[in-house]
DNA sequence: AACGTATTTGACCATCATAATCAGTAGAAT
DNA sequence: ATTCTACTGATTATGATGGTCAAATACGTT
């Protein structure tokens, strides 16, 4: 039941931000822009407002229900805070994205900026590359 | 002689390129937005219009003269192609920009992405976090 | 030096993603 | 059920950046 994350997040319960909730769950693609959540639900009949989209995402992100990332080029896309943190690598061909770990990257990350005095808060990290498809095609 | 690197680059030598040129090799900021290097060169008394600014920092990217970061929030910001490669940590205080190069995690990157199958064109890393600075004041 | 042409400039307008407004609507506390 | 407040959605606004086009300019050629 979705409704308790909401309440959770201390935001009513409301038509469109479950709408929001549910479709982001029930899809099986991880990151999407505003505007691609907009038109899926406008598909799926639902009648929603993009800028009901955007401010549920943005009080979604302000929970920590989902993350935003501004990859190269267009849109803000967002996914859904269920594993914890990872980075991402795009194809610069066909838009594929893939997520990745790797503990040595993020303990040195930490390293550099401790050695700078700085407190690391967030980073964000993001390849661009072409994936294995599309060095065969392309 | 910067005229040099506006016909290495195959651009013609205009008074807005060599301003913009003369003016990036000589601030002492290295990072700045489109508009801050307008405003610069206006306080200068140059006469320039943005809408040039902004072509002739898309084409100096283009030549490699010069690379363009999206940090959080904010425009794009510009600095010049002099020293190699490096990555970027950013204070969310005061704003503050500061460089490091990491060869362990340049080489993990692509470790991960030759794993995945991918061929790395180009990554970005940004750290976030309070500078030593603000970590007192704030 | 003067000319001719292709390129560049800059004022202005267009666009794109996203945020703000605000009157109407709908949760939820009583 | 009533009431109050937060939410919605159509619309408008915004901020960064790109496109247009007539006027200006760089530069190879005379
Ligand atoms: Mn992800
Ligand atoms: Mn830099
Ligand atoms: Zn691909
Ligand atoms: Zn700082």
């Amino acid at each position: 039941m979705e409704s308790s994350d909401l309440k959770n997040a201390g935001l009513k319960v409301t038509l469109p931000r479950m709408k929001i909730l549910e479709f982001l769950e029930a899809s099986n693609v991880r990151h999407q822009s505003a505007e691609e959540i907009y038109r899926a639900l406008l598909g799926m009949g639902e009648e929603i407002g993009l800028a009901t989209v955007y401010r549920v995402l943005t009080q979604f992100e302000s929970a920590g229900l989902v993350s935003r990332h501004h990859f190269e080029g267009g849109q803000a896309v967002f996914e859904l805070n269920q594993s914890g943190h990872h980075d991402h690598i795009v194809c610069v061909a066909c838009g594929k994205v893939e997520e990745f770990f790797d503990e040595t990257i993020e303990s040195q990350q930490i390293k550099i900026a401790e050695d700078k005095g700085y407190q690391v808060t967030d980073h964000s990290l993001t390849l661009y590359g072409k994936c294995s498809d599309c060095q065969k095609s392309g």
